[in-house]
DNA sequence: ATTTGTATCAAACAGATGTTTGAAAGTCAA
DNA sequence: TTGACTTTCAAACATCTGTTTGATACAAAT
């Protein structure tokens, strides 16, 4: 929050409340007093709450899509889809990074506002084309582009649940195995999970 | 919202709109409209918002724990995991039934509040048990405890994930292959990704 | 120096929202 | 009927919250 623009920390101040709270719960008086400006400073940068919300989630999205996932050529698809997986385990998951990022985004997806359309467009469409180029290598040729999406959302699914419901599997699971503790062994069993899936499409 | 039992109106409109809006966004005034009784009626029956919040989710949590799954001896443990995967896809998504009793205990399972307790007692641990126990059939023997229970959130993962993004989902895939229109095939998708994932426990 | 446009501020405003009140109506037993 | 108790109601209350205002300070240009 060290930034001296003021609009920019707002607009920061602005996503890391609304990915804890969401739109109705975050009041405008918390995020002006995180980001030390004045509470007049959201009507003039940004109008009104709902555009600094919109405009907080196009921010981060913004942000993110700058880190893209690249790969040598001639990388096995099972080696890459093994580095997707712990990419975004780790970016949900890990402590030392900040995890509001993705949350105000999948808080948008579950429930979309206007900001959803250039959400889509700007973070979500690149990660899926970058898992459905992956699948499509994986799977047996002529797998039908619904089947791909079918995957790709079992993927996604088991890697965001951890992030959605942290506390009951913290809760289920108890404190001597907790899963947070060593993300990496959560992602190593996502990894083998799907690739024991994929490994016999026709069972 | 036809019973005559007005402490019950006031419960089962609370659940509705809690489920679809969440604590914050749910307002007394709406749920009392919906209830068709007097707002002094939460006061009376509830004391206040929040104990009216955790009232709801009890509520529910009592209803859906009644419908249990069970077996006659001898069923094959990949047909329970089939039809506990079926069942949970079609309680969440089917639109003949009401979706918002899931909700709403999702909703409260990623943002717990003193309401937790309760639900995680009476509501998650039977379901974890029926499915902990299917699992305990259908992997290998000796598999530890924590495998275990993180095969049972892959599990979950993937079902819950169509519940809680719906939106981006149906816009992903697009209309011609909706997969809400039929959640059969979703349904099967699941349980064929996973009894694929459970066939081969080391690979 | 004057003007113009930008940025910041304390204060107030208007509406929504959770909660309470005190009375009225209804219920039921003695 | 009386009295005690429960339930329902309209109204008001107090607070929170999004928004606006008008003044002030600052900077750059004329």
């Amino acid at each position: 929050m060290s930034v001296e623009n003021p609009r920019e920390r707002v607009l920061e101040a602005a996503g890391e409340i609304f990915a804890e709270k969401g739109f109705k719960g975050a009041t405008v008086r918390e995020i002006i007093d995180r980001a030390d400006v004045n509470i007049a400073a959201v009507n003039y940068y940004f109008r009104d709450k709902e555009r600094l919300y919109i405009e907080a989630v196009k921010h981060v999205a913004c942000v993110d899509a700058d880190e893209h996932l690249a790969w040598p050529r001639g990388t096995p698809a099972a080696d890459k889809l093994a580095d997707f997986i712990r990419y975004h385990v780790a970016r949900l998951l890990d402590p030392h990074k900040p995890a509001w990022h993705a949350r105000l985004m999948m808080r948008e997806l579950s429930q979309p506002s206007d900001a959803c359309t250039e959400l889509v467009r700007e973070y979500i469409e690149p990660k899926s084309k970058i898992l459905g180029g992956i699948l499509e290598e994986l799977l047996p040729e002529g797998t039908p582009r619904s089947r791909r999406a079918l995957t790709a959302f079992s993927i996604m699914g088991q890697i965001l649940f951890y992030s959605t419901h942290k506390p009951i599997v913290s809760l289920l699971m108890g404190e001597q195995d907790d899963p947070y503790a060593d993300t990496k062994v959560l992602a190593d069993h996502i990894v083998r999970f799907t690739l024991r899936a994929l490994a016999q499409p026709e069972a």
